[in-house]
Formats: structure tokens, C-alpha cells, sequence
DNA sequence: TCCATTACTGAGGTTAGCTCACAATGAGGC
DNA sequence: GCCTCATTGTGAGCTAACCTCAGTAATGGA
């Protein structure tokens, strides 16, 4: 029988997950997958409207996965496919009105779970647990 | 355009993912789906051999999948099913030899990973991590 | 005895990814 | 200018891993 360590590592799994199963349930009102989730916080925090495959590489999907997912959103009006002014054979990707207050929506109901998840935790613990992740996703 | 506030709850996903796909690609190497994985830890890190029910409610699926994933390794020879001795409707499923094993091998492979990953981190930072990572994952 | 529980099986659906092939376009060499 | 090759997005079709629903069989408990 392996005898489980419960090391740091699977702590961060299990926070993560914990993390991800509240938010997930946040975000199944909007009947959102997370795939297009994650597109529509690209596509609505990018400085330049970000192009199909960009979004692919984003989201960890071969372009023709992500194209779908760019078709789900933009059926649903959140987003529209544009000619790439500078490369006739892009298209670029823009968040419309709907699709940034969505996008808005989201991210306040994100960062809600997320302190709310941290609440339990002093500030003090808050404050050292982000200055030791953000170096830790720094340097990995 | 959503501005982006890269909260801790970002970081925490951020480095949870880093790991995870690191630890993915060494599980890879034995062929075995991360269901699959999962459910051979739990086997062989049970102290009774779970039923397969119970399989299925800790890997979050629904009884007909998980016949299908002990199914699976199962003909790999890695876990054999049991009859429970207690209630003979039901099935216990345990590890063989060579489960124990591979799950001896994937355990090393998993803590293998979380060590490196870390390592970056001054021993002080890691033991604050745990030490936060711990009441965050004992009160959500 | 009768009903609930436990697991296995088969059929069929859904979802999110994948590859392959192709048309349109861009870009560099001659 | 033209030829060739790379890049970009997408249609067609596949797969893996889940799911539901329906049915069988053995067993347990009131």
C-alpha cells in the first residue's frame, strides 16, 4: 500500500481544485463553458483584439478547436470575428458591448470566489501567501 | 476591456496548473489516463479495498464509468475485484503486486515533481506555504 | 416475501478535444 | 512579375471520456 504524503504539492492541488469547483459553479449560470470563459477574458483584456490562433496557443487548443469555441461565443453575440487590417488571411477577435459586461460579470464573480475561498485565512497569511505564489509562478 | 487583477486566487490556479502539467507529462510515459491514475491511488493507498462505488464517488463520476476505468486496469493487470466479504452484492477492487507497484513509481513521480517545482522557493517560503496551504485546504 | 441496494452490461448521446485536407493569402527568391 | 513555400482559418470526420436510460442478476433487510 503507498502511503499517500500529503505533501505541499497536493495541498496547492487541493486549494486549486476547491478554488475551481466554486468558481465553476459561479460560472455554470451563464451556461459558459470554461474553455469560452478563458476566451472571453482574452479576448476582453487584450490591448490588441487578439487573432484566432493566438487564442488557440492561449488556451492550450490547436486553432481548429479554437475555432469553435470563437464560434460559441460569437453566436451568442459576446464576441465578433474581424479581418485582421494588417494580414487578410487573420481574423481578429473582438468582445462586443455584451460580451465585455459579461466578461465583467465574470471577473467580479472570480475574484469574489477567490476571496471569499480566502477569507478564512488572516491577512497577514493572505499577504505571504501571494508575495510566496507570485514567485513561485515567476520563476516556474 | 476587464482589466485583469491578477488576484492570489490567479496565482493559485497559475501555479497548480504549472504542476500539474508537469506532473502530466511524466504520467504520461506509463500510458494511463488521469482517471485511471487516480483511481489506482485510491485503491492502493485505501486502508480496505474501496467498492466501486465509492471509486466512483471520489473520482467524481458516475458507477457506470468507473466500471469502465477499473475495467481498464484491470486488464492491465494492475487491480483485481473482489468480492466484498461483508455485503456480496458488492465488489472491492485491490491492487496487485505490479499495481502497487506502478502506484509506488507514479506516487514518487507525483512528489518528484512537486519537490522540483518548488525548489525555486528558500526552505522558510516553502514551510509558510505549507503551513498557510494547510489551514486554507483543513477550513474551505 | 417483497422491496431496496449493488454491480455489470448494452445502446446511444454529448462534449471537447484531435487530425487531415484545402482554399486564400502572404512573403521571399529569381 | 511569377513561382514556390509557409501561414491562417475552417470543413469533414474521428476519438476519448464522460453521460443517461433500461435491463439483468445477486444479495440484504424489513
Amino acid at each position: 500500500m503507498v502511503v499517500p504524503v500529503d505533501g505541499t504539492g497536493d495541498l496547492l492541488m487541493s486549494a486549486a481544485r476547491a478554488l475551481r469547483r466554486r468558481f465553476a459553479t459561479t460560472l455554470a449560470q451563464w451556461e459558459i463553458t470554461p474553455a469560452q470563459g478563458r476566451a472571453l477574458r482574452i479576448v476582453s483584456s487584450a490591448q490588441e483584439p487578439p487573432r484566432l490562433s493566438e487564442i488557440a496557443e492561449r488556451l492550450r487548443i490547436v486553432p481548429r478547436s479554437a475555432t469553435e469555441v470563437v464560434d460559441a461565443l460569437e453566436q451568442r453575440g459576446l464576441v465578433v470575428r474581424q479581418p485582421d487590417p494588417g494580414d487578410r488571411r487573420a481574423t481578429c477577435v473582438v468582445a462586443t458591448a455584451e460580451g465585455e459586461r459579461l466578461a465583467g460579470i465574470i471577473e467580479e464573480a472570480r475574484s469574489g470566489a477567490a476571496r471569499e475561498y480566502l477569507s478564512v485565512l488572516p491577512a497577514s497569511d493572505r499577504r505571504e501567501l501571494a508575495r510566496i505564489l507570485e514567485k513561485l509562478v515567476a520563476e516556474g
